[in-house]
RNA sequence: GGCUCCAUAGCUCAGUCGGUAGAGCAGAGGACUGAAAAUCCUUGUGUCGCUGGUUCGAUUCCCGCUGGAGCCA
């Protein structure tokens, strides 16, 4: 048995993934695309030492914060630990919010390796989609989307077909587990949450600052890119605040709009009041429909 | 007390030389195979502050009122 536990950005995965992970003898894996960095613990809501409560935790802050890590390393790093963790009679528990990662992990994706990266700057959206019709007539695909337009000429310069995937489970003896709540219940959970962890944010953020580092998690991670126009003079703490709770609460949204449509969920609506209630719910969905390793 | 300016979508504001109005942001929905906390797409009817007048017709012009900003006393 492998687990999911998935959901929006404050919902309470952490939380869940002890108690399943001490329930089912299990070994924690990061499916979040930021928590891969060290560093960055506090903006990305990463468990504490304590937190973990022993509970074995894979694929956190493996990599720092200038180092380059995509998907596809994602994959194998986590398709490793998987079977790692199965040889120790263990159940692996992926636990994030990065619906990409946990798809590329446990569905039928395909990745070829790749050669010579070539850069498309210079070139306009159009003589990409030119270049790209140099290959094939009568693709789909999101024309104005230009970062879109350079993976899939990418592609083809490297040899491989672009066609739509069918995506299927590969690892099927997952169970995903997802935790939501209504709406507005998610988004104070968020603003909270923000606020509590502005002060030690700052302090976090600001050695990266004065290092001069603006690499590609500082630049993209929600909690942190917002900090440097403040560093900079540019912007108050205030302002910043809200545009980092505004970026969550639009972030939990695109989640949603995954969990709901990229995978076959099982939802958990959290009780906030009463979490053993939540928990026993998810243990007794997990008793049922256990499915053994196949 | 006198004068000037402002009052339009949840917010900031355009605009209509008089024919009932539109952007950005927010919100909502969606896409997604190597930056994914990324990137991109779709979606805007609101007593145009209130009252009266002029007019075939007023959110637009005029009188007054209310609220706000400023200047002069």
């Amino acid at each position: 048995m492998i687990l999911a536990i998935v959901g929006p950005t404050g919902v309470g995965k952490t939380k869940l993934s002890i108690f399943l992970a001490k329930h089912y003898n299990g070994e924690i894996i990061n499916a979040d695309s930021m928590q891969i960095y060290e560093g960055l613990d506090i903006g990305t809501a990463k468990v504490t030492k304590e937190e973990m409560e022993d509970v074995p935790h894979h694929l956190l802050s493996i990599k720092k914060v200038w180092e380059e890590y995509t998907v596809y390393d994602y994959q194998k790093d986590a398709r490793k630990k998987i079977a790692e963790i199965k040889s120790r009679g263990k159940v692996p528990i992926f636990v994030g919010g990065t619906g990409l990662y946990l798809k590329a992990a446990l569905y039928d994706y395909q990745f070829v390796e790749e050669k010579n990266k070539k850069n498309y700057d210079s070139l306009t959206n159009e003589e990409l989609i030119e270049k790209i019709e140099a290959y094939h007539k009568d693709l789909s695909y999101d024309k104005k989307n230009r970062k879109r337009l350079v993976r899939i000429l990418e592609k083809l310069e490297n040899g491989e077909e672009f066609t739509q995937h069918k995506n299927d489970l590969l690892y099927k003896d997952t169970l995903f587990i997802g935790l939501t709540t209504d709406r507005n219940t998610l988004y104070e959970k968020i603003n909270e949450r923000f606020l509590k962890m502005v002060n030690p944010l700052v302090e976090e953020i600001k050695p990266f600052y004065d290092a001069h580092l603006k690499t590609k998690p500082l630049m993209t991670g929600i909690g942190y890119k917002e900090f440097y126009p403040y560093f900079d003079g540019e912007k108050t703490l205030e302002e910043v605040i809200l545009e980092c709770q505004k970026n969550s609460r639009k972030y939990a949204k695109r989640q949603y709009t995954w969990f709901k449509n990229q995978m076959e969920i099982e939802w958990f609506t959290v009780h906030y009041e009463n979490f053993n209630k939540t928990i026993e719910e998810v243990e007794h969905y997990i008793d049922t429909h256990k499915k053994n390793n196949v």
